[in-house]
DNA sequence: TCCCCTTACGATCGGCGTAATGATA
DNA sequence: TATCATTACGCCGATCGTAAGGGGA
């Protein structure tokens, strides 16, 4: 189980063909086909299936292994790196739209000011690229939002190793059509809702699973998939009544021909978090100094 | 970074030498001396201070990534051939010494007599080792306890794909000694024993780490360890007045010189779970079956 | 017939062991 | 001087690319 074959593996997986994954990652079509042909030896079963190039029951199973193994082989890779030579004059920050909020940006004009050469650069994401963003070194910095109880954790898919610590916590709100029955409630409770019809924005919005969790209800049922990072588009299409979605209250007023109201029960909260290398650059140290305090 | 490099890595490193770790892993210390090379050469650091061999702090670092990287490695392959081939003839049992109880043990039996021709095995130790087991195949499940808030799953460390679901909660106790100033007290909070002399017993009690987040607290000291899986002989020392520990009430009633109190504040349980591979073997799936209406 | 995966085959590269060398207490 | 890690070197196996083969739409 040679990494680079499992590589392959994933990539003939996410291409659906071998001569795709083979012009991806510059080898020949053949090779591509010893790799996997090196794999299905290996663990003796048949991983893939040809015309249509897709992954077998064991292939399914291996790819959910393989996508961590490779990612977490980057990050150690990444970490050594980091370890050896610091760049202090860089600041890469990787941010999911629910957590980029004035304080957040703030912070960052201020640390650019104390800092004028300084080259920062912001990519907003999905919570699982902005993770894999600072595994990875791409990125010096992330800050990720999500719902959870109060002052518990967010529960992070595969940021084991990397330290995280809390830089806000505020109540959590609903976004409804203005026009909603629902709309002119004071508060609502989570409960209510969760037979309403959502729009699942896993990049955008708090993961539907993140609310079923803290609801512990199966509910939360979505027809509407919104692939963006856009917290506008995305509310767009709330007052337009494509389905509900949430966000940080602070955020959520004074959006156009939207109802934010907030949710009292459960109680849970929108909690942003930082998330930093365990070696970082000397300008990422400093953000982190003055994120830490808004705790 | 070739795995069998880091294999051998993580040997050296438990050896503290190259060549016992040569003869260890069945190679030359040529051959060893050459994967640290290349290892090294790689990464552009050393890893390794040599006479004596220890890890550098990049080596320290990348010991961190290599250990759950090899065992997801092994996980990967046992999860494929656990779905190549289901051993009905067997049932191997991996248990910490908390999450056996007479409950346990009788569901146990009970499988047993339903088949009669089974070979059954049981391992008890610690929940690192009993997850590996399971993980690798060693084992075909695995009972973990530990104390966490009521109705919150336990924090294991790398059983992320492995499903959990719990067989039991009941209150968690503290032992004292029975001539302990506290030994009367009908009940007690976490938080006025934290400032207590603790005994760390990772493998035979829940892990201290458990109670220091439990109790949000920096307390909980220690300085006898023990190493061991036996709670009866962690009894002993505490009835001798060693350090405290925490066991399960039901568990810890009638052992002779200690006395067992409730704990109320925070509210936090001992929690017993059954873990077990994506593709259980026929036989530990029926125990499963068993044990999940438990809950 | 075309497309795409597989197989055959030769060249190259990497990794292992043996053995010589080097460093350290 | 003894012990242990490193280096030199030759052999073997693995992997790559080129090119021929095969099977489904």
């Amino acid at each position: 189980m040679d990494p680079q074959h499992l590589r392959t593996f994933v990539a003939v997986v996410d291409h659906r063909s071998f001569s795709a994954a083979a012009q991806a990652l510059g080898y020949t079509q053949s090779a591509v086909s010893q790799h996997i042909a090196s794999l299905e030896t290996d663990l003796e079963t048949p991983l893939l299936t040809r015309r249509p190039v897709a992954p077998t029951q064991a292939g399914e199973r291996l790819l959910e292994h393989a996508r961590p193994l490779l990612l977490r082989l980057d990050a150690a890779r990444a970490d050594i790196a980091r370890l050896r030579q610091v760049r202090p004059g860089r600041l890469a920050l990787a941010c999911t739209p629910g957590a980029l909020t004035p304080a957040t940006a703030l912070a960052l004009v201020r640390a650019r000011t104390a800092a004028p050469q300084l080259a920062a650069s912001m990519r907003v994401c999905g919570s699982t690229e902005a993770i894999r963003a600072v595994l990875t070194g791409a990125a010096d910095l992330a800050l990720v939002d999500g719902a959870v109880a109060p002052s518990d954790p967010l529960a992070l898919p595969d940021a084991g190793s990397l330290p995280a610590f809390p830089v806000s916590e505020e109540p959590l709100a609903v976004l409804l059509p203005a026009t909603h029955p629902l709309a002119g409630r004071p508060v609502l409770r989570l409960a209510d809702l969760a037979a309403a019809r959502w729009i699942d924005a896993p990049d955008a919005a708090v993961p539907l699973a993140q609310l079923r969790a803290a609801a512990r209800s199966d509910g939360f049922g979505h027809q509407l998939t919104y692939a963006g990072t856009d917290i506008r588009g995305l509310s767009v299409l709330v007052a337009a009544g494509a389905g509900l979605t949430t966000a940080a209250l602070p955020a959520a007023e004074d959006l156009p021909g939207i109802a934010a109201v907030p949710i009292t029960e459960p109680r849970v909260v929108h909690r942003t978090e930082l998330l930093h290398p365990r070696t970082p650059t000397t300008l990422a140290a400093e953000l982190v100094d003055t994120l830490r305090p808004a705790q």
